[in-house]
DNA sequence: AAGAAAAGCGAAAGCGGTTTCGCAAATCAC
DNA sequence: GTGATTTGCGAAACCGCTTTCGCTTTTCTT
């Protein structure tokens, strides 16, 4: 194939100019006349002419590289914010270099040196979309950081979220609008941030009309055995329960089971929403929708971080992805 | 923050010797004693000294990063091989540039060019693991090009992807194994290379058992729908079938319903097999693993390409990852 | 012990751009 | 028409590291 060999001088000289003219004019900035800057545009393209992305790095200082630190690539969440990320930034000329950390203090130092050693323009924080607030890395680096899928502890670096108080509330307005009152909430760990803002905004809007929970909010974990157990629980407790809302569709999956063995008919006799839309998420179109859900916005997450990121002035704050409901069979 | 100001000529100056030592010392190459080298290494770890990773890339003309191209980012089945190799590529100290192509001629040739712009170190073309062979993009770079889940029109390209031949003889064996005789198969598109090659393997198998399929294998789509129709079509043809064997867990989990709703219980009169192992590979341990399938080793295949795509010498041909047989409560 | 080979190190030339600075020519002000 | 600006361009420094080459010193060979 044609070598790559043609460099700036090679354009400067064919188009008559110095260098430093070439460079100026290719790049539109200094004062140079329209004529010779098109000139060498027209000579660039004739030569097939492109930059060297590395020596341009190189003397810029700044590598067209953003970081990215991941707890657990392998958590399917993040992955989803990833593979966003990554193709909008691919999009922006901007590659990804990923480091997949324990997260513990001695692996973020390290990795937190070799992203500066790399001179990346930017660093993105992936998290998990749960449990505890983590450790902020902003000041570890002069460039942009912003958190996703996560919270930190401080207040003033920059989130983008997923916003749990409107899931909640967009759980329970569905179910109400389904005509259900006797309603309960299924979750995970009760230390899970996200799990308790989502049955704040749910308690919220019940509130709202005058309800309460048809008995006490089952916290467990977020797992499809847990959904079965706490339905269980609560098919006892409360027998003529007439909706679920579930903190994921795993929760769901397992609660669903249980009702339908109970006898009960879902959505006609129990509504059973959950949180994820993962059946789409996942699956691409290859499932057929079953499960009403909420889509979270992992997808939104990921692009909202890949623009702002490389906005010039980062306003500090948390940025809240918008949720959206995904009606199905069961609710 | 401390200033990363420490450039390799200050370590050179507080080691008293020349840069070019500095240089070769830190790097192991060329002709250094023992002695000077420690020492350098020293003065360089006292100094808190990180090679700047854009002038030594720019220098050597390589710039540790990878080249992805995808099809489609957000096919579930990508994401799982990309988050897989950022990850194991990220270990290595490379990033990862990510071109989410429309893969038509003109997008391609636009990612080539801004790829070699970049002097990446060498390409990864991941594909959906389905349908044609794809062109080859081995000639258009200098560089190694590793296919990953797809296979290419030219046989001498380096390709690491599913065993599909694999994949159907485990489903067919553990099915015979079981005791099932009446097996029937349903999958995608005829033209589907992974349909296909499933197909091929699993009737291999019965072949040697002296079976046949008990009705002509159902070729349709990857979706769950088609499970579903496919599934009603297999039940009215052979109402005594014992075992459906499915392209894919979507298909399987369409006809699961389609068995359970005709009043058959799953596994007793029906065994049922799907292949991708979305369950764990989606979910992460949150769901309850149900459906029996085969895992056709997305992850391996990613670390497999991240491993292999920096040795010296890459073999060309295709290498196959290992599916693995997961048994579950359907089969 | 003398010559040959090897070891250890430094000077300097890149790598391919960007960017500062200065100078000449063109334009402006009055 | 003269001086003050502005415009357009080129020379050259520089980004920080790698690598070649050559020189001196040490070690080996016989």
């Amino acid at each position: 194939m044609a070598d790559q060999l043609i460099t700036l001088s090679d354009v400067a000289t064919a188009a008559g100019v110095s260098l430093s003219t070439a460079s100026k004019a290719l790049n539109g900035t200094d004062r140079i006349s329209a004529a010779t800057r098109e000139h060498v545009r027209v000579t660039a393209d004739r030569l097939g002419f492109r930059h060297n992305a590395l020596a341009r790095s190189f003397a810029r200082g700044r590598s067209q590289t953003i970081g990215v630190l991941t707890h657990r690539a392998s958590n399917p969440f993040s992955r989803v914010v990833l593979a966003t990320v990554a193709a909008e930034l691919g999009a922006k000329e901007q590659a990804v270099l990923l480091y997949d950390a324990r997260m513990d203090e001695q692996d973020i130092t390290e990795s937190v040196l070799q992203l500066r050693a790399r001179r990346i323009d930017g660093v993105i924080v992936i998290g998990t979309g749960t449990s505890f607030p983590t450790p902020s890395l902003t000041d570890r680096f002069e460039v942009p950081v912003i958190n996703a899928f996560t919270v930190t502890e401080d207040p003033a670096d920059v989130t983008i979220t997923a916003d749990d108080v409107a899931i909640g509330r967009l759980a329970a307005t569905h179910l109400l609008a389904g005509g259900r009152r006797r309603i309960v909430h299924l979750t995970a760990e009760p230390h899970d941030l996200a799990a308790q803002r989502r049955a704040e905004g749910a308690r919220e809007v019940l509130a709202a009309a005058g309800l309460d929970w048809a008995t006490p909010v089952r916290f467990g974990r977020w797992r499809e055995e847990w959904g079965e157990e706490a339905a269980t629980e609560v098919l006892a407790a409360v027998p003529d329960v007439d909706a679920i809302f579930c903190g994921s569709d795993a929760i769901a999956r397992g609660a669903e089971r249980v009702i339908r063995a109970s006898g009960r008919r879902v959505p006609d006799d129990v509504a059973l929403i959950g949180v994820d839309n993962w059946e789409q998420l996942m699956h691409d179109q290859r499932v057929r929708r079953h499960l009403t859900t909420i889509d979270v916005g992992l997808e939104e997450i990921g692009r909202l971080v890949a623009d702002r990121l490389l906005e010039p002035d980062l306003e500090p704050g948390i940025q809240y992805a918008v949720p959206q409901l995904v009606i199905a069979d069961t609710a």
